[in-house]
DNA sequence: GCCAACGTTGGC
DNA sequence: GCCAACGTTGGC
């Protein structure tokens, strides 16, 4: 099994739009080495559940994979924001996966406190300048993060 | 295939 | 809202 970690804007998509939803679909990533992390992904996997952009920056929680990488349908709809017209049915660029809710951590795990803990500082979110929105994790550094949130 | 211009991300 | 760090695009 693999763990991983996913970022998202609380004001687009939070850990407690997932929690309600119990399931969702990881639609509108085009970003290559994101979408190839997210083709990596199999069912059972593990996902730190990261808020950006917000007050309170860092891992809120766990979601699974539920659902391997399939087509990303949002990419052929003109009408949605993530619409490519690159992207082909016959050979699609961009593939999606469904996750769902596991756990929202009584505390938040901030980017503070990742950034101080030594044992973390090889997570790409601590590094300078990463913008990917899906990175790998390792078992050790999820585990952290959990005990972390304790 | 290079690289400047442009767009986006995300912490602050 | 600013801006650094990237990724993408497109002219040559």
């Amino acid at each position: 099994m693999k763990y991983w970690l996913m970022k998202t804007e609380p004001e687009m998509y939070s850990i407690d739009n997932l929690k309600e939803d119990k399931r969702g679909s990881w639609d509108g990533v085009r970003n290559y080495q994101a979408r190839n992390f997210m083709m990596e992904m199999q069912k059972g996997d593990l996902v730190l559940f990261y808020h950006s952009n917000t007050k309170t920056i860092g891992v809120v929680g766990i979601a699974k994979v539920i659902k391997e990488s399939y087509p990303d349908h949002t990419a052929y709809d003109k009408k949605n924001e993530h619409f490519d017209p690159k992207s082909k049915k016959e050979n699609p660029t961009w593939y999606m996966v469904d996750v769902e809710f596991v756990k929202k951590f009584k505390n938040t795990v901030t980017l503070e406190e990742i950034k101080n803990n030594k044992k973390l500082k090889d997570m790409k979110i601590v590094q300078k300048g990463n913008r990917l929105s899906v990175t790998p994790v390792s078992k050790k550094e999820f585990q952290t993060i959990v005990e972390m949130s304790q």
